[in-house]
DNA sequence: TTTACTGCAAATATTTTGCAATATC
DNA sequence: GATATTGCAAAATATTTGCAGTAAA
């Protein structure tokens, strides 16, 4: 699938979503899917907020708290926090299975891709329970952060 | 192994990282340790603070936060944030490998455990990352969630 | 024309920080 | 005695909320 279909198919995953709940097609929505789908790995809100500013459009602090989160309950976006850093977002269309290692020492996150992980879990059976997408984040120490350690031991 | 000798290991294990670090070990992080080693499943920093309060002791907040994170720079805690709640920890010894199922409806958390899948991930090369502890967090809808929306579907 | 949505600012909630007092080594 | 840690309160940060004005339907 390419690019524009997966912008169409969000298109019109949000339009229905909208219609079922009598919710407004309000141009600040329309904009933003936009720019969620024009923008790979993940963001947070303060990322996006300057991605939008930057491409002249504004909009409130709040109205964007608000969309993102009606993104993410129609399925487009999925909400990621690591650690005790601030939330960030994904596209969950044309995202391809991936996980998170993050370095509990620099922060930094990596992705990273384990598709048989991927399979066994969606496949999974979780009884009543009806899964929507999951995440699986991997916490430890980067190869660089592992070598500023090991050198900074030889040191002593 | 036993609860008694659990307390001892995460015991050692402190000491030793304080030891390292030449940080100290005070009344405080061994009382708070000696709670969370009798906390089961996960908790908040406000349960927690109730829990110590409880049994009539006092930390301040920042005290309260400091040692938790010591906790889990030392690996004796994982921290957990689901959704946009706040923070919560729980033990890594003594808890057996178990996921989350989420409720994006209710925000109930569930616990499960897929064995083989821990297995799997515990067993993955990384690389030059060097992992610590994951988490695998399954967000959808729960029972009572689906249930309720079901039976609000047939009513229209 | 109705009412859902937006912007703005204020309110909340959570977590971090600065500093004087205290306790550990 | 030196200094790491604590308590407290204030600050910083992230997110939510209330309300008057605006714009979809």
């Amino acid at each position: 699938m390419n690019v524009q279909s997966h912008i169409s198919v969000a298109e019109s995953t949000l339009a229905e979503y909208l219609r079922k709940r009598k919710m407004r097609c309000t141009q600040e929505r329309k904009v933003l899917l936009e720019c969620v789908m024009g923008t790979d790995g993940h963001f947070t809100i303060d990322d996006f907020s300057q991605k939008l500013h930057d491409s002249g459009f504004h909009v409130s602090i709040g109205t964007l708290y608000n969309t993102l989160q009606l993104f993410v309950d129609c399925g487009l976006l999925r909400s990621l926090r690591f650690g005790s850093d601030k939330t960030r977002y994904e596209r969950v269309q044309g995202t391809p299975n991936h996980h998170h290692l993050v370095c509990t020492q620099c922060g930094r996150v990596k992705e990273t891709r384990l598709s048989d992980l991927s399979a066994m879990i969606e496949n999974r059976n979780l009884g009543k329970f009806t899964p929507a997408y999951y995440t699986l984040t991997i916490y430890g120490i980067c190869a660089r952060c592992r070598r500023a350690k090991n050198s900074s031991k030889n040191k002593k």
